[in-house]
DNA sequence: ATAGAAATGTGACAATAGTCACCGTGCAAC
DNA sequence: GTTGCACGGTGACTATTGTCACATTTCTAT
């Protein structure tokens, strides 16, 4: 498959064409960390397959997970430091095998004048991301880590397009900046109520989750 | 004073000029709505005196500061929102009375593909409201209440410019979306750490917080 | 000056989350 | 098989935060 079909009916046909000529295919595999916090940003990502984490890490090393970047998507906030020759203030893992479209900086800010429907998926990346960190401070401010766990393992399953959760309990409790203890109790009450079932390293969720 | 003046050394000439023609000077007292959630977003605001201050409510009606707009700053989430007619996810409310040009929908979008100055003042505004973002979740994953509140002393004393806070305990426990009486005893307790003054209705920060 | 309201102080207790110690289970490599 | 190890379960304890009840202080309006 042509690598730019996907994004036909989202980009004019010009920019497509520029798609073949300056973009770079990459890929990377499950657990490559693709961008760290505090390293410059050189190329901007657009997803083909697989998925990108979006984290964020604290001075002692405690991992937050903020969002992930699916098929077609990408991130904001590459757009925006790159742009301006920031570092990154968050760090990018491949969750599973990934392939994606690498961007150079010059192309990105070129096109935003040039080209409607670039400018507007530059727009639409942005405001989906700004409402995935609002979602984020919605769990931490207001939910308890029941709550918030709920949450966790429902986007996870989105993500993964999957029911069934292939992650330790310890993993899990790393990107919620928890601890291990705490999330297994959290998951057992889940199993007890019926809403999941635990398996070693994996936990299925059930349809009144 | 011109109404430009403030922004004639980050915007060219001709965008200085579009600004006399096209923007309103608006005007709004302490504790006005400028926005709230849901509302559609008709204007995007940039702040030439005051303060706006940008939060969070949860469908309880608690409340989380997000952050401030000072002059010459504008919010991040509008430009997003507006340019696809989406509603607001934050609140916006006059922190001090506040003066701002009102920038009709057509003309910030003609004028990022016009204007570099601005395109780049767009882009720098959405990142610097990332970083804001971030920051707010780092404080509430990562830090206990007492750091929160010294960070949320910190930031109301940039925000007004002074080192003395007119609020009550029970606003600020609104503000961070925790309880009076827990915020009253970690004001005491910085008292007696002689990083603060309490006074009633009033919070001297100390040089040594 | 005094009453009433708003703001603050405080003790006691509950709920939530984190930590420590230790155990058992199941999986994999040999 | 059995040895070793990662994973998960659990009790006991601590720390943090939230809640309730009520006392005290300070300001304001009359």
């Amino acid at each position: 498959m042509n690598i730019t079909e996907q994004f036909k009916h989202i980009f004019e046909p010009e920019l497509l064409k520029e798609f073949e000529e300056k973009l770079k295919p990459m890929s990377a595999k499950e657990g490559d960390i693709i961008l760290d916090i505090g390293r410059s940003v050189r190329v901007i990502p657009i997803v083909l397959s697989g998925t990108l984490k979006i984290s964020r890490i604290d001075d002692e090393g405690r991992e937050l997970l903020l969002y992930y970047v699916s098929p077609v998507e990408s991130c904001a906030m590459t757009f925006t430091c790159c742009m301006q020759q920031f570092p990154s203030e968050v760090k990018a893992t491949a969750e599973k095998d990934v392939e994606f479209l690498a961007i150079p900086i010059s192309a990105m800010d070129e096109w935003m004048m040039k080209y409607p429907t670039w400018k507007s998926f530059v727009m639409k990346t942005i405001r989906a991301r700004f409402n995935e960190l609002l979602k984020s401070i919605d769990q931490l401010a207001f939910q308890k880590l029941d709550e918030r766990l709920i949450y966790y393992l429902k986007e996870k399953s989105k993500a993964t397009s999957s029911s069934l959760i292939n992650l330790s309990h310890e993993q899990i409790a790393n990107e919620m900046a928890s601890s291990r203890e705490v999330i297994s109790r959290l998951l057992k009450r889940l199993e007890n109520d019926k809403k999941i079932l635990l398996y070693r390293n994996q936990i299925k969720l059930l349809k009144d989750l």
